[in-house]
DNA sequence: TCTCGATATGAAGAAGCATTCATAACGATT
DNA sequence: AATCGTTATGAATGCTTCTTCATATCGAGA
């Protein structure tokens, strides 16, 4: 077989993702909703975040109420109506949630970066 | 809002994912090509590996091929032809490779189970 | 009370990814 | 040389997921 590039490949990176679920996989907390999260402190506006984030409105909704569905609890405090047609507020269990995930991924990170350079010398 | 289930949630699970990349994400090593391998070491057949696990052979065989390109070296030996039809067989590199995965995995195991255990007291 | 913009949600359309189909090349064995 | 099963690969089909569209509800402020 012959390799396009032989020899020149581009950098390899390594990636990785947490994310809560249920059993049947129904259901994620992951870094769609983490990033909603993030945003909606700011702004108080679920549209605003999923603008700001490129997704669309449909799925950031959807997101959210699946995350709350899986973990039992709300994530946001809606409202409807008024002069700025809306806001959606981050409950305080979300920000409890939004730390943990900060924390989880913090340890994540710390990790990778020993177990990639363990792995390169490895393949080498 | 109404949760359904109010209370009575699902069991939440963390789940975690490592896989290489090329920077565009084009390419990828991850459980799939490494499972493949493992398949292909023991049967020295691609067709057995994707039957085995359940996944087409045009996908086993295509995932496999961008992971050689994105690596910049051979997997797999080839051979076609013959009383068998043909053979895969593992290269040095990709042993290597299996092996690395295999440590970086065990590597991630062993965190995710305390990092989750103070991920859950955090967001209780 | 009318307006305006965000939340809420179903439904249809588009995009991305995987399976299936179809077809070719290959070569040790018969 | 004819066969058989695997590798090899494009094309069509199917499935899953996201975006778009369409429509309704809501309520503070004009």
């Amino acid at each position: 077989m012959k390799l396009k590039n032989k020899g020149s490949h581009q950098k390899v990176l390594l990636n990785y993702k947490v994310w809560l679920s249920s059993i049947t996989g129904n259901g994620v907390v992951g870094e769609t909703e983490y990033s909603l999260l993030k945003h909606i402190v700011k702004s108080q506006s679920l549209k605003a975040a999923s603008d700001d984030l490129g997704i669309s409105y449909r799925k950031a909704w959807g997101d959210l109420k699946k995350a709350e569905e899986l973990l039992g609890y709300q994530l946001l405090d809606r409202k409807r109506g008024g002069k700025s047609g809306g806001t959606s507020e981050v409950t305080n269990r979300a920000l409890k949630l939004i730390e943990a995930y900060e924390a989880l991924q913090q340890t994540f990170d710390e990790k990778v970066e020993t177990a990639f350079n363990e792995f390169r010398d490895k393949i080498k």
